[in-house]
Order: C-alpha cells, then sequence, then structure tokens
RNA sequence: GGCGCCGUAGCCAAGUGGUAAGGCAGUGGACUGCAAAUCCGCCAUGCGUCGGUUCGACUCCGACCGGCGCCU
C-alpha cells in the first residue's frame, strides 16, 4: 500500500512553483510538471519553465522531453509520469506532481482507454485530406461514425473519425472500455491567489519579454515549422506576429495578457468540476500563513496509506 | 459665433418608422491519446438628454449637452 501521490494544481502564474520549491527546500523531492507546453525544448521564456537553477537545484521530470515538431499525448505524459513515481520512490523520492494541464492529470488518475494502435500513414494521409475539407463536414462525419462526441469540437470530431475510420470502432466504445494503466491515487493542493491572478498575469507577461522572449520567438522562427505544436503555446503567436512587424508591441502585450487570462479561467473550470473535490486543498499565496499551510498538506499525508 | 458631421453594451460596430445584426472583452459550462488546444451557453426593456409628430421612433422634427471638422 502506498500514499497517494502529491499534486500541486493551479491556474497558470498561480504560485504553483513557489510551494513545490519550499517543499523542496525541506524533503528530498523530485518534481514532476504536469505542462502541456514545458515539454518542449527551446520553448523556454514564454512557457514560464524553470530555471536553470531550479532545475539544478531539484530533479525535474517532464520538462524538455519532446523536439517542437513532435505529436505528444497525454497518454505519453501519464506514462512518463508513472514512470518517474515509482523510479522516485525507488530513489527514496517524494515524487511531487507539479503544473496546470488538468488533463494530463486526469490521465494519471484514470488512465486512459487503451486503443489499438493507429497506422500512421494512414492517419496522415485521413489527416491531410481532412484540413482540405471544410469543418462542417467533420462535424457530420462525426456524428454519423460516433454521435456521442458530435457536440464537441473539431479537435475531438477529427481524433473520433480517425479511430472510427482507422479502426473500426467507434472512440467513444473504446471509452467505455477504460484504461489498462494502473490508476494512481492522488491528493491535490490548488494553489489559487484568486482575483489578484489577473493582475500577475498582465505582469508575468512584461516580464517575460523583458527576459528575452521576443528574441527566443526571433530564433524559433528560423527553424521551426508554422505547424509545429509547440507554436500552440499561448502567447507565441502574439509575440511572433510582433517580431514579424505584423503587431504593435501595446497591441501584442494586452492580447497575450488577454489569451493567457481566458487560459487561466478555463482552467479554474477544470479543476472546479472535474477534479475530485474531496481531496482538494485549496490555497491561496496570499493568505495568512500560506506556507504553513501547504506543510500541513505535505504532512497530512504521511500516514494516510490507500 | 456660424455651418456641417457624429453620439447604439466596457470597446469596435450594423440598423434609418414596426419593436436593437455581428465582433472583441467579460461570464457560466463542456472536455477520456493534439488540452496553454477545441467547442458550447449567457451577456442593451434600450440606442447622449428633454420635448414633439405618429397607432408605433434608435430611426422624422425641435431644443439642449458632448465630440470632431470647416468657416469667421
Amino acid at each position: 500500500m502506498s500514499e497517494r501521490v502529491r499534486v500541486i494544481c493551479g491556474p497558470t502564474a498561480a504560485g504553483k512553483t513557489a510551494a513545490a520549491l519550499q517543499l523542496a527546500a525541506r524533503h528530498p523531492v523530485t518534481i514532476i510538471s504536469a505542462d502541456s507546453r514545458q515539454i518542449y525544448r527551446r520553448f523556454d521564456i514564454g512557457t514560464a519553465k524553470p530555471g536553470l537553477g531550479e532545475l539544478a537545484a531539484v530533479p525535474h521530470v517532464g520538462v524538455d522531453v519532446a523536439d517542437p515538431m513532435d505529436r505528444w499525448s497525454a497518454w505519453q505524459w501519464a506514462a512518463l509520469a508513472r514512470e518517474a513515481i515509482a523510479d522516485a520512490i525507488s530513489r527514496q523520492r517524494t515524487p511531487v506532481v507539479v503544473g496546470g494541464t488538468g488533463f494530463y492529470l486526469r490521465a494519471l488518475t484514470e488512465p486512459l482507454a487503451s486503443l489499438p494502435p493507429l497506422d500512421e500513414a494512414r492517419r496522415d494521409q485521413l489527416g491531410a485530406w481532412l484540413d482540405a475539407q471544410p469543418r462542417e463536414l467533420w462535424r457530420a462525419w462525426c456524428q454519423r461514425l460516433d454521435p456521442g462526441r458530435a457536440a464537441l469540437g473539431p479537435v475531438q470530431w477529427r481524433r473520433a473519425i480517425e479511430t472510427a475510420l482507422l479502426t473500426g470502432v467507434r472512440l467513444s466504445t473504446l471509452h467505455e472500455g477504460g484504461g489498462e494503466a494502473s490508476r494512481v491515487p492522488v491528493r491535490y493542493l490548488l494553489v489559487d491567489p484568486g482575483a489578484p491572478l489577473a493582475d500577475h498575469i498582465a505582469q508575468r507577461v512584461v516580464t517575460m519579454l523583458d527576459a528575452g522572449w521576443a528574441e527566443e520567438v526571433e530564433q524559433l522562427r528560423l527553424d521551426v515549422p508554422a505547424e509545429a505544436r509547440a507554436w500552440l503555446a499561448t502567447g507565441y503567436g502574439e509575440v511572433l506576429a510582433h517580431v514579424e512587424g505584423r503587431m504593435s508591441r501595446a497591441d501584442m502585450i494586452t492580447r497575450v495578457t488577454v489569451r493567457t487570462r481566458q487560459y487561466a479561467k478555463r482552467q479554474r473550470t477544470w479543476f472546479r468540476h472535474q477534479l475530485d473535490q474531496t481531496l482538494v486543498t485549496a490555497v491561496s499565496p496570499y493568505e495568512e500563513g500560506f506556507l504553513e499551510r501547504v506543510n500541513a498538506w505535505w504532512r497530512a499525508h504521511d500516514e494516510e496509506t490507500v
């Protein structure tokens, strides 16, 4: 029997790192990053990756594990995380999952369904064809092939179509089967400053630019193709537009700030509804005794077994 | 001081006599292998103010207020 794995989550720029680092200062900790953008190499500043100092001070897993062009997935991340958790424990270190990608956390706690392997060549071929079709057609196909998923969005329609056509089975049917990987029992520390987050985000955008975000993008645009997944990270599109002279610096800053706030809002919605609230301890970095609460949360797990 | 144009939600904006398009922002939500992605719902009893004409006015008329432009 093992204790629940500690997970520190919360909207972007909320102070998750501060909580994690202060724990790492007093316990042997391995941080496992649950962040769908920090996986990409070279996209450093705009994804708020841990700095060299932090990486040297505390072992990190899940950062810089993919090339910007790679197709990555929640499934892959969960496999990586399971391995890292087991490895940390075997070394007498305490794994702490830190990140804001709710879907990744779910892949860990509720294993994604096992899917028959897709023929990559056929998938690419189908994908290329679909790209040339109107979205309305995707929706119509999804409606026929896997109606349960038609109410979602294009990304989901596409996935449902690929699965149905290439495996002959509906994705919804596969989901009913459940996953084969083991569920990782967890306990959450939800870090969220509340209303001040909006200002935090605005300040962080400027801080990132001061740290050389635009220069980073200047370099990336030289050899990272526009289709690369990594460009989907919040703000990179706006900074690129500015670097290429298509957007003023002022507009870029306001747009990046807005998009980041919108992302934080979606994260809050996820954490509010998708997490088992009985396992959540909510804290604000601004509240009285923040660090003590973090430490209390850490200790609360020591006795508990699952 | 005179003349002209304009004044519609936090912002941009359509409507020009029949009972307020759309976009942005905001907000609530969804989410089972791209998730910092993708998608969905809500969001002006009121159109600068007051008065008039009309069965009916954001739409027409008048005055006033505010903005812009031109003229003196």
